[in-house]
DNA sequence: GTCTATAAATGGATAGAC
DNA sequence: GTCTATCCATTTATAGAC
């Protein structure tokens, strides 16, 4: 039975997640500290402990969301027909994603908070991610790791310049059906 | 006239450079102190401002080195006559250099130290690096500026999987020629 | 040129009262 | 469940002696 308290204690740890999230835009991934969370939630630092048992545990719940979020706002995404327009959905989707909350994508998809590691049970998720994106490769008539390695790469690196170069404009967001389309008529080209 | 005093200090600088990037690469770009790197070199912290005003300005120079690196590598570089061939080379290269280094790769094309900008100057260095491969696409026939921003995001994409997701792999520089394909198919294939 | 001393703050984390 | 108090370490940076 979820009774009161069990639910209290989900939202305020769903509170604390966002006051992270709203530190790691406003100062970098790694520019926060627990106290400023607490402050930010309305408490003292120590109390955060009833909620995660460290900092890292903070940031797996966060890659955990950030993933989830992923998650979902594929499965929401209208669905062309054609496996080609899917694709094209996708990536436009995706780099979508990533440009609009550049830490989010930094902790999921680069390496770059020392000494973290995400759970099993969190990386699962990121996981999840690939399976369906490998699906709809797969739609499209794209099948092997190498093209989906590539196609990665290619996402990947539309949203790493976006973000790191030109993070409020769309130089780089404006190439990703450009992008596709290369991608396509490459991989298409020599099926087998 | 450059004296020996002049050049010892020079020493020391790029001794306390050297060890903020052994550092960097032990324990990730943020996660190194000025009283680490001071002990690296034996010293005590205090002593480490007589050669940089801050850590910003260790990040900065870091910035400038990398940069630096970057161009004497390419310039370094066996050129193959054939223009294609060249720009293949340069890809490689350019994988290979932010492979054999993560840190320095996050320094110079991820915005991940929170708050660090590098100055005009250091920024100079890396536009250089932007210049000579606009140079190397002109000669392969790659002129327009959306094919000069896919190249980079096609780049940079491959080394920020490779990095990130199979660091001791080569599951990603694998390919490099795959992609420099991909792209001068679709590239040269609709010139102007 | 390097040191000690210290500022002034901040870090994550724990013990134990309420 | 949240607090105060505190640990113990560390942070970047400056002042001033040697």
């Amino acid at each position: 039975m979820t009774d009161r308290r069990a639910r209290r204690h989900e939202a305020t740890r769903q509170e604390i997640l966002d006051a992270a999230w709203r530190l790691a835009r406003e100062r970098g991934l790694t520019g926060w500290s627990l106290r400023e969370v607490a402050t930010e939630v309305g408490m003292r630092a120590p109390s955060l402990y009833g909620y995660f048992g460290s900092k890292e545990a903070i940031y797996d719940a966060m890659f955990a969301e950030g993933s989830a979020q992923l998650l979902a706002r594929t499965d929401a995404m209208p669905r062309p027909a054609d496996p080609v327009d899917l694709l094209r959905a996708v990536a436009r989707e995706f780099v979508d994603f990533c440009v609009a909350d550049p830490p989010r994508y930094q902790l999921l998809f680069l390496r770059v908070v020392p000494g973290f590691v995400p759970s099993p049970a969190s990386y699962a998720l990121a996981e999840e991610v690939l399976e369906r994106l490998r699906g709809v490769l797969a739609a499209a008539g794209v099948t092997s790791e190498r093209a989906v390695d590539l196609w990665t790469a290619l996402v990947t690196g539309l949203a790493t310049q976006q973000v790191s170069n030109d993070p409020d404009g769309t130089r780089w967001t404006d190439l990703v059906d450009h992008a596709v389309d290369m991608f396509l008529a490459s991989e298409l080209a020599t099926p087998r």
